[in-house]
DNA sequence: CTAACGATTGTCCAATCGGTCAAAATTTGC
DNA sequence: GCAAATTTTGACCGATTGGACAATCGTTAG
């Protein structure tokens, strides 16, 4: 075969695709691309190589899969970011999405951050289009904030990398997290923890009024 | 050979393993270990790979010396974080000092950004042993310094992070803040933005008087 | 039952890569 | 200037890896 439309996918199809992706994105999240081998993700999805490859033509297109799927919902939380309501409190919710998808989709964030940390070969394109276009959307939507007095003037570019810096930290170095913390201190609620300081540290350095 | 005693190395030898690690620290902050192999490290170092292999064991003796160098430079910042001084001077210069290392060193931030992303497997000593035992003693700092009413109270873990996750964010994902912020606004300026931003937000952040 | 189609695997191959080695080229000590 | 030591290289090797392929197995429709 050469390329199956989606839409004539047996089940099977579907569903072991599927398992690859899930089993791939174990591998790929934690070894890079090019420190992942067919067979790992081949036994992690618990089939032989040759089978992975009847479901996916090569390594680089599972990849370029798991890449793509990645964009939707990596852009979800900023455009939740609405300029109706509260601009505390949409911030505070923008923050909050973030923290959740560091602790729900971790392995999600170090694809993207492995991908970054190599000069975004695949997904500059995305960068320069989409999420650049996101975000002055949503800078413009900051400065209004700024200049109703709502919110300290801040660099709205910046107050966005600060929040994506902070979040995507708690699933990117999750190690380094775990170990300065202590094994006592490294349960779960380390998101909780993190999510409160965070929120607090933003509001605090956003605010107009004083308390 | 076997082992040089770093006494007795040829002044060519310290010369050549000086330009070999200056070479693999370009290609492996990039490319990670897996993705980077001799030859281009031999080819960035202008030189043969056998040659290269007389300079350095194996490919991993590269890769590790060049760790063990950056655990000493890694500390340097939050070691000088001091307790004499004001908090917010303190606070203040650390981050600076941190956010100059992102913008002086971004090689060794994306070398260590790698190590971190897949789960320390070199360097996991230092994280429990003197990373952990270093921010403990900082944390102490902290804690004084908000009992003592001078800082707001927050969490000196989190607190600590947070400055590591920003700062370092403008090495590790150097790409993507270019691609956000556009090709005018990606002036090397971009650094002295983020700090303005960020020592602006954590003073604000920290603050326990109105202005 | 059986033919057709989809799924699975064992085997193999070419390319890449880390590393060796002996020989050649160069530098150094005297 | 020359011998010893150091540096450099070309050729080579074994192991790993991504991928191809034909053969086999399983399933399903008639």
């Amino acid at each position: 075969m050469d390329e199956i439309p989606t839409r004539s996918r047996t089940r099977i199809q579907q569903e072991k695709r599927e398992l690859i992706l899930e089993a791939a994105l174990d591998v790929f999240s934690t070894k890079g691309f090019r420190g992942s081998t067919v067979d790992q993700i081949a036994e992690a999805a618990g089939m032989s190589k040759p089978n992975l490859l009847y479901y996916f033509r090569s390594k680089d297109d599972i990849h370029t899969t798991l890449l793509q799927r990645l964009l939707d919902m990596w852009l979800a939380p900023l455009r939740e970011l609405d300029d109706v309501g509260d601009p505390i409190t949409e911030l505070r919710g923008y923050i909050r999405r973030k923290i959740e998808m560091a602790r729900d989709y971790p392995r999600e964030s170090r694809l993207f951050a492995n991908e970054m940390l190599q000069g975004a070969p695949h997904m500059m394109p995305f960068l320069q289009g989409e999420m650049k276009a996101l975000v002055e959307e949503k800078v413009v939507v900051i400065r209004g904030w700024i200049e109703s007095g709502k919110i300290a003037p801040v660099d709205p570019h910046h107050l966005i990398f600060a929040i994506w810096a902070t979040t995507q930290h708690y699933a990117d170095f999750d190690v380094q997290v775990r170990a300065v913390l202590g094994a006592d201190r490294s349960g779960e609620n380390r998101f909780e923890d993190a999510a409160r300081f965070l929120e607090n540290l933003f509001v605090r350095g956003l605010a107009t009024h004083n308390k």
